[in-house]
DNA sequence: CGGTATATGTAACCAGTGATTACTTTCGGA
DNA sequence: TCCGAAAGTAATCACTGGTTACATATACCG
């Protein structure tokens, strides 16, 4: 029987994933504020129990959403900088830094709600460690490069963690009066540069 | 009947205060995400509607709170570090300049919530200007201190900025896997020095 | 004083929500 | 072919955000 098309008789096929799929595109869209089970259910035409046979919280949802962040943030940085790729010289290396750095900045500019999600008190759950690299391996990766290229010194935990957070604080202040009117991509490259700089061989 | 008190006849009071000091106490014992104005009003011993009366919301509530977080994180700078007494020396610029962060990193630890509601949705609302010093006051001065010890160069905006963004980054992450086990108090002396080392004179 | 406007609070209500329960349908394998 | 698990439904509960109509107290002003 079988009939190889499972269609859609009454169940969804594989609900959960789309609940995901829902949630992620109202995050992107800014619409997570008032984001419902419910309404979820609703809008998937499905009745509201049939999500909470997938995830036992609405929390869990939003995990579960945060974690697919992570994985859409790590698409785009192999878009920008192949994780299999090498620099070819300094000044490429300095180039893929910035880059990395820029789409870290624009990836939370664009997807604000989802970016607070992965990094509010859902994400960054200590449990399921992804198999695909992570940010701080992209990190990782170029500042080695980097420091292949004597740019900086040969990169230590401490340095990783100062260059990270340095551009995920101008991520996440990109929009504080601090910076004024100017849009934040105008500064990314600067900015680096003095990350870079902190790190350099001594002189 | 009216025994010339004013007293609470059946009427709070300022009810308005009561309400963000209630909300404020919630943040601060992480009990934010239960929060509702009916419970608020419900522990205040007052009608749901009457808390409705004081804010047409409940983020302007949070909004309220939100404020009040920089208050406090302006008085816990004020205390350590009087923005009117200046540094004797440049060492004592760099002890300056490193408490500020450790202040600032430890109020993020220690008031989790609420550090996420200044700096998430409700936060930095570009309305009221305090007249109060902000992060960003205190920070100019302490690197202008150190300018004026030749720790730094004459800081820029630019400068400004990186050193907030590295200082709330690694607030911000200081929970992440990324950092190992140990607390991040132990680091914040070594990634100040690597902020500092970005701007130092060159030589 | 006394009277009135206004700030403050109450009570009742509505739609929508998170979550649970008991019951039904569908699917896939022995 | 039958049966058990998986997936979904329907009904329900306590509670929430928010509004409205009404009551009460306060302060002001002649």
């Amino acid at each position: 029987m079988v009939q190889t098309k499972p269609r859609d008789a009454h169940h969804h096929g594989n609900l959960k994933e789309a609940l995901v799929d829902y949630t992620l595109n109202a995050a992107t869209d800014g619409e997570l504020a008032d984001l419902s089970v419910r309404k979820a259910a609703r809008d998937l035409g499905v009745s509201p129990g049939a999500a909470y046979r997938h995830f036992p919280d609405k929390s869990a949802l939003l995990r579960s959403v945060a974690e697919r962040g992570f994985d859409a943030l790590a698409a785009a940085f192999e878009h920008t900088v192949p994780f299999d790729s090498v620099a070819m010289d300094a000044a490429d290396a300095r180039k893929r830094f910035t880059a990395l750095a820029m789409t870290y900045v624009t990836f939370a500019n664009a997807r604000t709600e989802l970016w607070r999600l992965m990094f509010g008190p859902f994400g960054m759950a200590p449990g399921t460690v992804s198999d695909r690299p992570s940010t701080y391996d992209w990190l990782g990766k170029c500042l080695t490069e980097l420091a292949h290229s004597d740019v900086i010194v040969p990169p230590k935990p401490d340095h990783q963690f100062f260059a990270w957070s340095a551009i995920h604080g101008m991520s996440d202040l990109q929009d504080s009066p601090a910076l004024g009117e100017k849009p934040i991509a105008s500064s990314v490259e600067r900015q680096c540069a003095l990350i870079l700089s902190a790190l350099a061989p001594h002189r």
